[in-house]
DNA sequence: CTGAAAGCGCTTACAG
DNA sequence: CTGAAAGCGCTTACAG
């Protein structure tokens, strides 16, 4: 069928090369790794070369991992690949990484489930991976599965309270402080928040950098325009009587999908965006945010630069320990 | 620091096991797999177990994969893990059906770039998966990269014309009627469709099921009711004119986004979902669905489903070869 | 400049 | 009932 010669039965081994070269496979292996110390002739080299060709021979990565004692794989576990787009993106971020260093990534969904994990787990480490990445969907405290003790492990967009391991999670506070200048740079004073009854580092998070940001601006902090609703469009729907009544000419929404629902409660009232009142998102979530009329400012989630952080860390290649936080960009569309 | 004597600069062996045991590793191996022919007695079972334990031993999956000859990876190569939220289902029901069956899902994000995959494809060979999985985050004809023919290949969520190559594909045509017959069913007669302007298996299928559905009820096809508009929101928004123009009662939508924009064209000229106009969608599409106002009915894309059944069909568990399709389920809110 | 040989951590006939 | 030995496909000192 191909030209190669290519047999799946069969694979074409390392000795089939020195064999059809007329070297050793000592030989091969050097040529084809291109071993500094190893003085081979150029007649030999070629004649490698011209076998691996012909024959489509193919290294055998799983027999070089072990003969070197080295791994090419590195472990994700994470809580949720399907119940967010967000998943993805650290996927993404540190599958990149990983291949950027030679390594290959390790995917296993738990969906949360403790004996799932467990079994991912153990599974990585049978592979021998080099190390584990462990996150999240949403930035948490978590409590570390101890099997994860037996590898290097990374905490992505999670973290451990009373722990030593090494976490990468997204900087909330500035976060909530970019998202507030950009209002403030629009000319905004009276900003309202409405923020999410859930209890978590994005909560308290966000409020601390808007308060930071309004001190920053020499505006006083007014209890009266921070909200507290469910974090998703029916708490944004539901906060738009009492945005209003508050007077205020710009919101700060705890994520998009709060602002969308905001949407929906202004359009009701015939108020325009940002004309009569300026909404700024958070998350940069791509379906909603880029597509809303009209097309909402937000600051984005850094999930992809989570993942790759996370896989630098592991490998020791950024100096920092413990915890590092990653900064949340300001995305600008046309909504203030 | 574990009690287990867990020392990650120098894993226990098999080895060590057996000398432990006070056995040989061929009998250390016997009953760790628990080997049918194989004859221990219950001391030494008891004593090889007892070893694994203290030790803390773990199998090294790459050596067991190298002896055996069989492979635990199966490979997928997907391009766009990142543009959205559908291939992280696709990646999740391949993951654990790959897993039900012991196998581990080796994935790879090309975003598209052919000199990727080329280099995804050749790293899942040398680590010798067991077959590729390629595809692709929507339904769409494809040219088979042609490394691929290197191993077992299914295609999944996209197929490739002149080829022999296993596919698996959502049933378009199929959901186009189901999300008919699902307005029929609310009682309209008068059902427009908002079709996208983009040549695809999408467009012919979805518009095919309509005009299936409308004629097995016995109405007939007015070419008057179906439009072609951009595939988004801001299609959805310009179709609200026309739509209302038609005089119908019902709209079925390319796919949710294109709802969501008619949800906002609609909300303008202050007419109400559903008691004015019935509207369908089509994705399922999670952020956008479920938490419009009010909550769209529509078709789901059986992407977890479609990753599931493409592993299924690449071990040869499932008897059908040649283009599989994959049924497309009506999703009931409350937008009809 | 090149090859023989040991070794990576397992599995699997084969003997006994 | 159990072990010695060969082998999976590589890499890496070490000799020459």
């Amino acid at each position: 069928m191909t030209t190669s010669g290519y047999d799946r039965a069969h694979a074409v081994t390392m000795r089939d090369v020195a064999k059809a070269a007329g070297v050793s496979v000592a030989t091969v292996s050097h040529v084809i790794n291109d071993k500094a110390g190893a003085r081979i002739g150029e007649d030999a080299r070629r004649r490698v070369h011209d076998a691996v060709e012909s024959l489509g021979y193919r290294p055998n990565a799983l027999a070089k991992t072990l003969s070197r004692g080295s791994s090419p794989f590195i472990g994700l576990v994470a809580d949720a690949i399907a119940t967010t787009p967000f998943a993805g993106q650290i996927i993404h971020g540190a599958q990149d990484e990983a291949w950027k260093h030679g390594y290959v990534l390790l995917v296993a969904n738990t969906e949360g489930n403790a004996s799932v994990e467990r079994d991912a787990i153990a599974m990585m480490l049978e592979h021998q991976v080099r190390g584990i990445l462990y996150s999240t969907w949403f930035h948490r405290e978590i409590e570390v599965p101890p099997t994860l003790r037996q590898t290097d492990t990374v905490l992505v967009d999670c973290f451990a309270a009373d722990e030593d391991i090494p976490a990468v999670v997204p900087d909330e506070e500035q976060g909530g402080r970019v998202a507030t200048e950009e209002l403030l740079a629009a000319g905004h004073q009276r900003i309202a928040f409405i923020n999410t009854t859930t209890p978590s580092p994005a909560q308290t998070g966000r409020l601390a950098g808007y308060r930071a940001a309004l001190a920053a601006a020499g505006l006083a902090y007014d209890e009266s325009l921070v909200f507290q609703f469910e974090p998703d469009q029916g708490g944004g729907y539901s906060a738009t009587a009492k945005v209003l009544a508050s007077h205020a000419t710009a919101v700060f929404c705890h994520n998009d999908r709060v602002a969308m629902g905001l949407y929906d409660g202004l359009r009701e009232r015939s108020l325009r965006i940002p004309e009569d009142i300026a909404v700024m998102g958070f998350d940069n979530q791509d379906v909603i945010a880029a597509h809303l009329r009209p097309p909402l400012s937000t600051v984005a989630l850094p999930h992809y630069e989570l993942g790759a952080a996370g896989v630098r860390l592991l490998l020791g290649l950024d100096t920092t320990r413990q915890a590092m936080r990653i900064s949340c960009p300001p995305i600008r569309r046309s909504s203030l």
